[in-house]
DNA sequence: GTAAAGCTTCCACCGCACTAGAAGGTCAAG
DNA sequence: CTTGACCTTCTAGTGCGGTGGAAGCTTTAC
């Protein structure tokens, strides 16, 4: 299986696939006579898995950790499992970070609402903003 | 006022306040006969502007266009209003992403306490967080 | 036989807000 | 007079997940 299949199979661009050998997510694999990459079957599986791990909200240095993982012989379950609670407690933490700026900026849409703008000076560059 | 002095005012480095007149925050200012930047009293305030506009979540980008609308004597109010009711709708959006990922990540949780890693195969890499 | 599609490599760039290093000039204190 | 703090410019790198172009092979279809 050449490139282009393989990237149509996991609906990926051959720029991506590329990208995911160097990344060191994926081994290079075998040459033809040509010198193009000729893929295994079981690559579209391990890009599958590269998208579900993705869509967990995994990071590419953290999905390459676990495939090193299965790689080596052992069952990744373990780390996923932390990767996970860590995940939880980052998106957890960014979600309350977004909770407040979204109370910041509709206290100051508030602002906004009541200002006349021609109590906006020069010399504050904007009241709604300031202070 | 040098520059070391305008970091210190506004709690900066100096190498902030560079980057920022190359980002076309701050204008260049006059410069000592040693070629140093002097700065007016104003440019404080400016900063201190620049340090609210981004705590309220605006980028750098969009804090330059509110300033032009000032350097060029108008009260930049309605585009300041309208980019904070841009950025609460952003928010909010970001707020349902991540909403989702964390509903996704309880759920893998879940699945990871009730996974025996005996049921870990290497031909889907990690059941966890396959399909 | 020829044209199009597909493949190869390499280097460079996107946004975002800085940060780091190198190599040098200037100024005040001791 | 020298030390050290402060200033200048320039280039380049950070993290993240790719994307883009150029220049040149190979394969496929007609």
């Amino acid at each position: 299986m050449r490139i282009g299949a393989l990237a149509a199979t996991a609906g990926l661009t051959t720029r991506t696939i590329r990208f995911y050998e160097h990344a060191g997510l994926l081994a290079p694999p075998p040459r033809t006579g040509a010198g193009y990459r000729d893929y295994p079957a079981e690559t579209a599986t391990r890009l599958a898995f590269i998208r579900d791990a993705q869509a967990a909200g995994l990071t590419l240095a953290e999905i390459r950790s676990i495939l090193a993982i299965r790689d080596g012989g052992h069952p990744p379950c373990r780390h996923v499992t932390d990767l996970i609670d860590q995940h939880l407690a980052q998106v957890d933490e960014r979600i309350a970070e977004l909770t407040q700026t979204r109370a910041a900026l509709a206290s100051l849409q508030r602002r906004a609402a009541a200002t006349d703008s021609a109590d906006c000076h020069d010399t504050d560059i904007c009241t709604i903003l300031t202070g």
